[in-house]
Order: structure tokens, then sequence, then C-alpha cells
DNA sequence: ACAAAAGTGTTGACCTTACACCCATGC
DNA sequence: GCATGGGTGTAAGGTCAACACTTTTGT
């Protein structure tokens, strides 16, 4: 904290903008899928890009995180604060906006499959579209840098916290968890197995008595869980032979 | 990225000022060590601070943090640049710095153990001590949480993560490295599961051939060994009982 | 000889893996 | 009946914690 610049001067130099953007997260059909907002102006105008904008002045910047989110989504502001979200890293090389200096602090949220964000509420819902994650390539500023390193996150993550529950609706089957584990990590995982380990944790999971589910149509009815108090996975819970032999 | 302030113009509206701010730690004498500056100026004259300042108008976040560091501690540049640095959150509350609204990158920076930064290069250094991690209490602005967040997240990557070898210096004994893991978590480790646990990661560390060195003057000499080329751990190196029963 | 620190060996408990098998539902 | 997805059981093999033991140095 040294270096004051021009004696603290607040117009005195070259300004920066804070923005807050956005990986919201979601697994929907098997793949993952990313929220994305159609720009409506320069610079890359027409170009898909995370949602976002700028931190107001007696804002913090998760607070510009959730306020923007429920603003292109449309969600009520008391879906959205209940919300996972989690700061990933700040961007904040020189001339990554054309414009002028802007450091960015990026979040990822992780929500539940949920309807597309059309013409819901707010103005820039219509503009708001899910994308599978794979397919989100050539987004405007370094945002595509912003997903990769989302998805890298929050594949790490999975292994040993409990984060996963955060895809799921509020009641979910052992079965819609297993397939969150699967998308986010591309792999297969052997149902017996997993749902031990799940059932072995305490605090991850909890049973609601005596409801069950229909999945899919066909099949067993599947058992409903709620989320439990824990936050951590111990032991963890390993992605199978990702490079390392075990 | 929408609702851009005012036509983009830099000076229509109150700046932001973003600083990037150090927790750089180190491991002495069983003890971690965090490095501090007393402030010579208000806001908190006379308190101790984290070591960092203000992001240039054409530098990066990262860059800033490493400048900070080679000035306050006057390590010469080189060695600086060769330093594990690692973005560790931003803090951006609206009313952190009574001056004005500041936004800090804060960083986690692991040292091996080193010299006391006194009159040794840069002007700030005389104001620079490695003070004992939990005597650090009353820091100026909120740089006593940012401090217990870098510990939390130091302590929580040497399970997965080979961080460790960042405490050491470029030869180390796997009982330096196992110090350093004690020193974090507080714990002691078992000497013969360490090592075989370390070994057995392949890129983990990677013998000297040929060398030793006493430790302490007494005991057998022990083996030298290099950072290998591994990141992760897999299977990771987990705290023994912390909290969680296995 | 003794203390101190490095390094090796061994054993039983535990966990993971892989796979076989049963249950409940829709068509 | 048969396909589909949920749920249980179990045996083989691996990993890990605990602790006994050997080696090499300084005093």
């Amino acid at each position: 904290m040294t270096g004051a610049p021009a004696g603290y001067d607040p117009r005195a130099f070259e300004p920066f903008a804070v923005t807050a953007d956005l990986a919201v997260l979601t697994v929907r059909g098997g793949q993952l899928h990313v929220l994305l907002i159609r720009r409506g102006q320069d610079p890359y105008a027409g170009a898909w890009a995370l949602p976002g904008g700028f931190v107001l002045p007696r804002e913090s910047a998760e607070g510009a995180a959730r306020r923007e989110l429920a603003e292109e989504t449309g969600l009520p502001v008391a879906v959205v604060d209940a919300l996972h979200l989690e700061q990933l890293r700040t961007y904040s090389e020189p001339d990554r906006d054309p414009r002028m200096r802007v450091v960015s602090v990026a979040f990822t949220a992780l929500v539940p499959d949920m309807p597309e964000p059309t013409a819901e509420g707010g103005g820039d819902a219509d503009r708001a579209r899910w994308v599978p994650a794979g397919e989100a390539r050539q987004l405007a500023f370094d945002h595509a840098v912003i997903l990769a390193d989302a998805r890298e996150r929050v594949g790490a993550k999975l292994e040993y916290t409990c984060l996963a529950r955060a895809f799921c609706p509020p009641e979910f089957t052992l079965g819609e968890l297993q397939a969150v584990y699967e998308t986010v990590w591309g792999t297969s995982l052997d149902r017996p197995n997993f749902r031990r380990k799940v059932l072995a944790t305490p605090g991850f999971v909890e049973a609601v008595p005596g409801a069950a589910r229909l999945t899919g149509g066909r099949g067993k009815p599947a058992a409903l869980y709620r989320p439990g108090p824990a936050t951590a996975l111990h032991p963890p819970l390993l992605r199978p032979t990702e490079g390392h032999q075990r």
C-alpha cells in the first residue's frame, strides 16, 4: 500500500473500471451449459459474452455479480441471493478491453437446470441463452479464458467439496447427483460405488423420508435427497484414472 | 458487460483504484512467518500491513505484485520473477479503504527461508520484517482477513498440489519438506509414511545423485532432492484426523 | 556409548474396485 | 416379457497408519 498515485486525488490519474463477470454453469441433458449474452453494442457487438457489468460505486464485486445476474436472467432477487456464487479469479491484463482499463472480477455460479431465460423478466433477458460449454468459443474479450478457468475449477472442486449439489434442484436423486459428476468430468462412474461413497460422507446428503420420484419415466422410482450440512468431502471423491495411476 | 457508466468517459465517474497486495509466507524455525511492512503514512500510519501497492496504468495486477515485492524487500528482480505467485482473491468491499474506493487483488507468495530483509536493497526494505503468522494481528485495512484467507488456502493446497516445494530451497531434504507440512498444518506426521508417499508420487521430487547434507549438526546426513516436474498430487496427501473420521 | 536424525520393513485395518445380482416401474 | 434405471452384496486387491528396527553421524 505504498506509492499512492498523485496524493490520492481521485481524478488526477487515468482511472480503472471494475467489472464483475459470471460464468453461470448448469447441467442439462448430459451436457455442461453456460449462460451467454449476445452483446448489443461495440466492442464485440453481436458476439456472445459472459453476463456481467460494472461494479457501482457503493457495491462490492459480489453484489454487482448478483445484481447483474438478476437483471440479465430475470430471476427473482431472492433466488439469485440464494445461489452458490464463488469468486474465480481477477483478470487484469492492461489490454483486455479496447475501450479503457477494465479489471474484471470473475465469479462462477452453479445453478440447477432451469427454463431458457427468454422474455421472462428483465430487459436483457431476451438476449440470454444457455449454450453447451464445449460450443462456446469466440467469446467477447477474454471470456473464453474465464470460461475455461471456471470449468477447470469446478471440475477440481467436485472432488473435495459438496459443490455438486449446487447443480441439483432442492430435492434430487442420487442418479441426478451422479450425472453431475459424470457430465462435468466427462467420465462414467460405477453407480453402486458412487452411491456408497456419497452416503458414507456424513452431511453430504440427507434422505427425504418417504419421498420418491420417477426419473425418465422408466425404471424404479428413486429416493429423494436434500443437501446436508457438510461442505467438504473427506475423503475426496477422485476422478477415475485421470492421468494418475492408482 | 452491460450498463457501462456514462458512455465510457474515463473521468466522468468516481474512479476505482486497484492495488495488488501480497501475503508472502515462509517457514522459519518451525513457525509460519509472513512478511509485513510498517506503514509510514496515514491511514493506519505506524501499523503493520501486507506489502503491496497500486497497479500502474500499463501493468497487470500480477506485474504490480512482483514489482512491489521487489521494491519492498530489495530482492533482485530475477529472484522475484521466479517466485511462486498465486492469485488468492479480490477484496472489493466499498469501505475497505477510508480514502477512496480501492479494490485489492491479493496474491500469496511462498518463499524459502531467507535473511531478514533489512537495509538490503530498495528504500522500503528497512521497514519490512518477518513476523510469525500467529502474532500478526491488528493489521491495516482488511489485511488480517487476507492473511487468514492465505493461510487457509495454502494449507488446503498442500494436500493436493506440490506447493510445499515452494517453501524449500532449490535442493532440500525430505525432513525439510516434511517440516513444511507440519508447520503449515500444525500437526506432526509419521516420517516413514510421509517419505513413502512423497517418493511414490512420480515427479514430486527428484533425487540429487550422490548429494547429502547434515541437518542440525547431528544425525545421519540426509539425501538431497530437487523439485520434479509434477504439479498435482494424486492421490492427495491428506492432513491427519482434521475433524474428519476415516 | 549415547543421542539424534535418516531410512527400511512389516502387519493388520481399512477402503476401493469391479462385477454379480435383485427390485420396481413403463411399455 | 423386457428394457430401464434404482438399489444391495461381496470378494480381491490396494492403500495407509502404526510401530519396530537398522544406519550413520556428532559428542
